[in-house]
DNA sequence: GCCAACGTTGGC
DNA sequence: GCCAACGTTGGC
């Protein structure tokens, strides 16, 4: 069992965006990078756990926890000519792109980039490096203790 | 296979 | 909206 943390910007995904679809579930589309959908095919399996993240918005932060709720399959937005992630190199047959569905455990509080960046035990998370962009980042199994410690407080 | 140009991400 | 950082593209 692995864990993670998954970027959404909340424009797009929020957290109450995610408790209000049906059975509470999203699928993932929309990663149009290899190290993200490699992460996806390669390594998340059904009950893996994931902190929801809000990206480019005005308060960054973890906001939720999300389980992994199937394994990977082609994503179906890059088959759509009129989709914004429309891949035309791929095929029905050698589809480029993957998604794995999430589905939301609970919400929790906003434990914001600032204050992530506050705990030494967390300095070395993916998500606070210098530089970082990826979209699907492992997180390592003391630090996601550590920060549900934290939320527990 | 190099690398300049370009596009995207995402915090601020 | 700015812009640093990074990933991808494509000519050579």
């Amino acid at each position: 069992m692995r864990y993670w943390l998954m970027k959404s910007e909340p424009g797009d995904c929020s957290i109450d965006d995610l408790a209000g679809f049906p059975n509470q579930t999203v699928d993932w589309y929309g990663i149009r990078n290899y190290q993200a959908r490699n992460f996806m095919r390669d390594q998340m399996q059904p009950g893996d756990l994931a902190f929801f993240y809000h990206s480019n918005c005005k308060e960054p932060g973890i906001v939720g926890i999300v389980e992994i709720s199937c394994h990977a399959y082609p994503d179906r937005t890059q088959f759509d000519p009129k989709h914004k992630y429309f891949e035309p190199k791929s095929t029905l047959e050698t589809p480029r792109w993957v998604n794995v569905d999430v589905k939301l455990v609970r919400k929790t509080r906003l434990l914001n980039l600032k204050e992530l960046r506050e705990y030494p035990e967390l300095e070395h998370m993916r998500i606070l490096q210098r530089g970082n962009r990826l979209s699907i980042t492992p997180v390592d199994p003391r630090e996601w203790a550590f920060i549900n410690g934290v939320l527990a407080e």
